[in-house]
RNA sequence: GGCCCGUUGGUCAAGCGGUUAAGACGCUAGCCUCUCACGCUGGAAACAUGGGUUCGAUUCCCGUACGGGUCACCA
């Protein structure tokens, strides 16, 4: 006969809490009806990246809007996979994204009454109902030599685990030993711990697969999860707790209602299924995010964190507005949210009623496409400030030389950004910052270029005397109207049509219209064929650096 | 390989037993227009497959195929 009682002293002899105790300075939430509690819990393993930011909103939404709590736990369970610096990026990039949290291991902090929030300072916490289960009987040791452990540590798991193929002899071979690993006598756990041989715990899964558990997970819906029969590390040898473990005490513990991660997490069910139950806790509810997918030849392939588009520095530099990131997940996360978006274009995304109901249970594909027509909207809707401020912000870290441009002329930079900005049908210029600069260029002497020539079709003699007439003609003080008119003087001036129609019906009398006109200015004045209305353009850059443009093309005719 | 999840146009996605099978991105024709960017009106383009259940299946059930996930002292 087992004594388990004396197996978990042997073991645990500093351990003298008992899971009540913990129980009792851990006290519960006192929170509204129905207010949803979250967390998000990364493992700073590595940078942000677009796998983290999709359930971070989901669960932040979902805390704020119910008036809960969202808060950050961070899972540093595994010292040897740990990155500098990376909790750090972690924070600063959430909150880059607007995601705030409630409390948690905030900025180096904690901040909260479940405190600590970062695994690895609560090991006797866990310890305390590891403890109580292997007196139970519900988990026991498992030593391995010195040696054994060593050569465990070289072992590459993840490449072997995904090369392997596991035969059904090789399952039953290892259920055997795992049976006979559970007999082990309070004698051999007195030899082990005096060699000084690591051990850990192991749950002792009392489940049979063959039959099924009925589960409903928020977006998936009923499903059926096979009992847990594997008996799974509880504590490692260093005596700090797997995920498994950590996730069934803290957010029992920290009073979670609503565990919110992704999909990958749906094969463990089972296992945290069987922890709740032996350590007797009501289990939280689910919701299993789909993963986020690229394409990767003709096939679908989890955005995995080296993928291209996957570090969230990477939209950073491109220039994508946080908010048009956000936007973007948002339409992602709820298929109604872009119907709510076009009914109420200027309220912010907190406002909109996310749903869970509305969250797609396949996967979605990260289509850049998609992102950069989204950003394009959010962009048109800023205010000409606002952008400014953003443009020149993202700009004095990645482009030097247009932050130098926009710098030089706070009002001058304005005016441009202002250009068919606030109307009913704002301009769709800009996906990213990235985009500014080749559009602005030309209004800085510094930064303009002749990028575009007038088609050789075109006398040359008659380029240089729509320019020359121009040149007369320009009054800075003309409205849109007179402007236009002056033009289309010009136009009849040199046999070109003033009149689009007659031109259209007649093409053969002209030797060009109107718009060829305003194009030889346009060349003329912005270096190329294609620029935002002319008329504002000519009126921000001044009448002096328009007249030097074109007196500087009309020379090229002489 | 075992287990789990999924499958509506190129992509995202409404739909919840009877629909001309929405919408968005992309592509495309045209209109508007001084060019571009907008905007507007159109177009091409889909229920993986076989069997049930049913008067009737995109929708419900079973199989098949395909895709994804997972099987660590990683999370």
């Amino acid at each position: 006969m087992m004594n388990y009682e004396t197996i978990a002293e042997l073991l645990y002899p500093h351990i003298t809490k008992t899971p009540a105790d913990v129980e009792a300075s851990f006290p519960a939430r006192n929170l509204p009806e129905g207010a949803k509690v979250t967390r998000l819990a990364p493992s700073p393993t590595g940078f942000m990246h677009f796998g983290t930011l999709f359930p971070a909103l989901v669960n932040e939404r979902l805390a704020h809007q119910s008036e809960g709590v969202f808060f950050l736990r961070i899972e540093d369970t595994d010292a040897k996979r740990e990155v500098k610096g990376a909790e750090e990026d972690l924070i600063n990039t959430l909150a880059y994204y607007h995601i705030n949290f409630d409390e948690g291991a905030i900025s180096g902090g904690d901040n909260g009454i479940y405190a600590p929030y970062r695994q690895s300072k609560r090991a006797d916490i866990y310890q305390v109902f590891a403890k109580d289960l292997i007196k139970k009987g519900l988990a026991y040791p498992s030593f391995t030599s010195e040696e054994e452990y060593e050569q465990l540590k070289d072992v590459d798991k993840k490449t072997e685990i995904k090369n392997k193929e596991w035969s059904a002899e090789e399952v039953a071979k290892a259920k055997e030993a795992m049976l006979a690993a559970r007999a082990i006598t309070e004698d051999e756990v007195r030899n082990n711990l005096a060699k000084g041989n690591p051990f850990v715990i192991r749950i002792m899964a009392n489940g049979d697969p063959e039959k099924k558990t009925p589960f409903t997970d928020l977006v998936r819906g009923k499903l059926e999860i096979p009992e847990n029969d594997e008996d799974f590390v509880l504590l490692k040898s260093d005596g700090i707790p797997t995920y498994h473990f950590a996730h069934a005490v803290d957010d029992h513990l920290m009073g979670t209602t609503h565990v919110i991660r992704g999909e990958e997490w749906l094969p463990s069910l089972a296992k945290h299924i069987m922890l709740f139950k032996y350590l007797g806790f009501r289990l939280p509810k689910y919701l299993h995010i789909s993963q986020l997918m690229k394409m990767e030849g003709t096939s679908k392939k989890k955005l995995s964190k080296r993928d291209k588009g996957a570090a969230l520095s990477d939209y950073k530099a491109d220039g994508y507005p946080a908010e048009s990131v956000i936007e973007y997940v948002m339409t992602l996360l709820n298929s109604n949210y872009e119907d709510w978006r076009r009914a109420n274009p200027t309220l912010d995304y907190t406002e909109f009623p996310f749903s869970i109901k509305k969250m797609s249970v396949s996967g979605s594909l990260f289509d850049y496409d998609k992102l950069n027509d989204v950003s394009k909207n959010v962009i048109s809707l800023m205010s000409a400030d606002k952008v400014y401020t953003d443009v020149t912000t993202w700009a004095s870290e990645y482009d030097e030389e247009l932050y130098k441009a926009l710098s030089s002329d706070e009002a001058y930079a304005k005016k441009i950004f202002a250009i068919g900005r606030g109307g009913k049908k704002p301009r769709k210029d800009f996906a990213v910052w990235r985009d500014v600069k080749p559009y602005l260029s030309f209004f800085y002497d510094d930064l303009f270029t002749q990028e575009d020539e007038i088609s050789e079709t075109f006398d040359k003699a008659d380029i240089k005397k729509a320019l020359d007439l121009f040149m007369l003609m320009y009054d800075p003080a003309d409205d849109n109207n007179a402007w236009f008119e002056a033009i289309k003087r010009i136009a009849d001036e040199i046999g070109f049509a003033s009149d689009m129609k007659a031109y259209k019906q007649n093409p053969e009398l002209y030797k060009g219209n109107v718009a060829d006109v305003s194009m030889f200015l346009r060349v003329a004045v912005t270096g190329k064929l294609n620029s935002p209305d002319l008329y504002e353009v000519m009126k921000i850059l001044g009448y002096e650096r328009t007249i030097n443009r074109i007196h500087k093309a009309i020379m090229k005719y002489v």
